[in-house]
DNA sequence: CTCGTGATATACAAGAATGCATGGCAAGCC
DNA sequence: GGCTTGCCATGCATTCTTGTATATCACGAG
């Protein structure tokens, strides 16, 4: 094949690479974080391939860079390789037989912290060579960027890019610590509940729908405490600083609160195991899957 | 912009492109080649890939490599990669407006030869920082895979991302040197051709079918004499080995041969030079295109 | 069968890219 | 205004990559 035919793509990828994420990224400095690079290793980058190119890319007026009129028109297809790469990237690890490497798994702060300590220990068991990183974050990460391999979430999801597994069902119930309900009384109905004080978790707002949709008549002023994080709002109802809405298996766990209005039963919460169909077919990741999804259904069992 | 979101990215894209090139090449030596690196390089670089990503792309079997199956999953994803990249560096160029660099011309080598050298001086009196490379062809080069900037044409192109510009039209004759005519003898009519000797340039068979769409009554047998290069035929005519068909401002600059059978006029020929679309916002590219279709339309007025 | 060609893999030296440290600068905040 | 913060640019030591030369191997021709 003539060598001309590959002219267009003899420039330095590497150097393409470093402009799409500064351009995406707003800044060297954020770039070179996200690539796990230096600063001036990204700046020297983008000047090279402005060198190579024959074209300014950034405008730079002191703190930060803009790109100019004609780096815009280049940015559309370096991100254009960009997605080729991640597409990749994901079909890589897909083909990847090695049972040793990473995996990475994201959940909600509580399923994390409550559930999933002894299936990691059961999975080094099985598999000692696989590294687990866990993102325990109540931010939904997106499995097609790669921002984990699975994920366990309460919905499903409806991307046909992404294949879930229904693991099982759970119930959602009103809890208190016993020094809650000594200062506040012991509610027996659920219309007792209008004074009570309640932790929220996540976002008070979509909190507040949530619990309405399910019969609650709460109002903004019933929620006193509130955290982003599941653990540290579920903390505080263990201290007695509130009540909360939580999952039974979680509650069962902590002997520290009781149960509150028995015959108050919410929708049943569904538990799905997410991962992205291109990993369906690596080794590593479907292994974790599988162990993933038969402990979670034998946790909720007990 | 959380860091995980790069994670798919963050392999080396070099890496690659070394494993595009060498998947389309066949071998690491070509890619080698293709690229201007060196056979350990790539062989370093495709290798480095499989480790990262935990796949083996190639099977080695003695000489040459093939894709393994995971290989032929991944290798369209870097397709799409280096078809953004080609994209983008076709987009650079225009988007380039210095006035120094390379320009890269192609045309047909009697094109070449008996054109250019006059029109690329005058263009190097007028932007001196321009370096030209002149790919002298017949085979048609593909611009949109930028195997050349620019290209002198006989044909109008189809595609509608290119733009062409009708530099002008000549005709072609019968032309003959003096110690052909004076063995042969003079013919005076088309039909005194049956028996006569020519030279072919290009396909015989292609060369015979256009030449018979314009009224000469020619057969194989005629076709003593053929190469793939016009100026090597070209020099057999001048030598007396046989006739041709010439466009007229080419014989009109060889003294060494005399049109023969004067009212046989064949249809115009037209002159089209072409470059991409994107290529058109490049100040470079577009002065050597305006220089080349200046010089050329006056070049046919004399 | 031997040899030639063209391929991949390896050893070592030269070169280039990277990271660290620093300096300078602009913007936001007491 | 002075201070802090976050950014980009540059000098220098180091690491890593690349190229050269060479060994080795497979296939095909004579």
């Amino acid at each position: 094949m003539a060598s001309r035919t590959w002219q267009t793509v003899r420039f330095d990828w590497n150097q393409a690479r470093a402009f799409l994420v500064t351009a995406e990224e707003g800044s060297l400095s954020a770039a070179a974080r996200a690539l796990g690079l230096t600063q001036p290793t990204l700046g020297r980058q983008v000047a090279a391939l402005e060198e190579a190119l024959g074209v300014t890319l950034f405008e730079r007026l002191g703190r930060s860079l803009s790109l100019t009129e004609p780096g815009l028109e280049l940015v559309d297809h370096v991100k254009a390789m960009g997605e080729a790469a991640g597409r990749m990237s994901l079909a890589a690890s897909g083909q990847s037989q090695a049972i040793e490497g990473q995996v990475c798994i994201t959940a909600s702060d509580l399923l994390s912290v409550y559930h999933l300590p002894p299936v990691l220990e059961r999975l080094r068991c099985i598999a000692p060579e696989i590294e687990v990183e866990v993102v325990a974050s109540n931010e939904i990460r997106d499995l097609k960027r790669r921002e984990a391999d699975i994920a366990i979430r309460h919905v499903r999801p409806e991307q046909p890019d992404l294949i879930a597994k229904h693991v099982r069902d759970t119930t959602a119930h009103l809890y208190a610590a016993p020094a809650y309900l000594e200062r506040h009384g012991r509610p027996s109905t659920v219309e007792d509940l209008v004074d009570s004080v309640f932790v929220a978790a996540g976002q008070p707002d979509r909190y507040l729908a949530d619990v309405r949709s399910s019969g609650l008549p709460l109002t903004k002023a019933n929620l006193k405490y509130m955290s982003d994080s599941g653990v540290m709002a579920w903390e505080m109802v263990k201290q007695g600083l509130g009540m909360a809405i939580m999952f039974r298996d979680v509650a069962e766990l902590t002997p520290e609160v009781e149960n509150v209005v028995p015959d108050f039963g919410t929708v049943p919460v569904p538990l799905w195991l997410v991962t992205h169909r291109e990993l369906r077919t690596s080794r590593r990741i479907r292994l974790v899957f599988d162990v993933l999804a038969e402990a979670l259904a034998r946790d909720g069992s007990t």
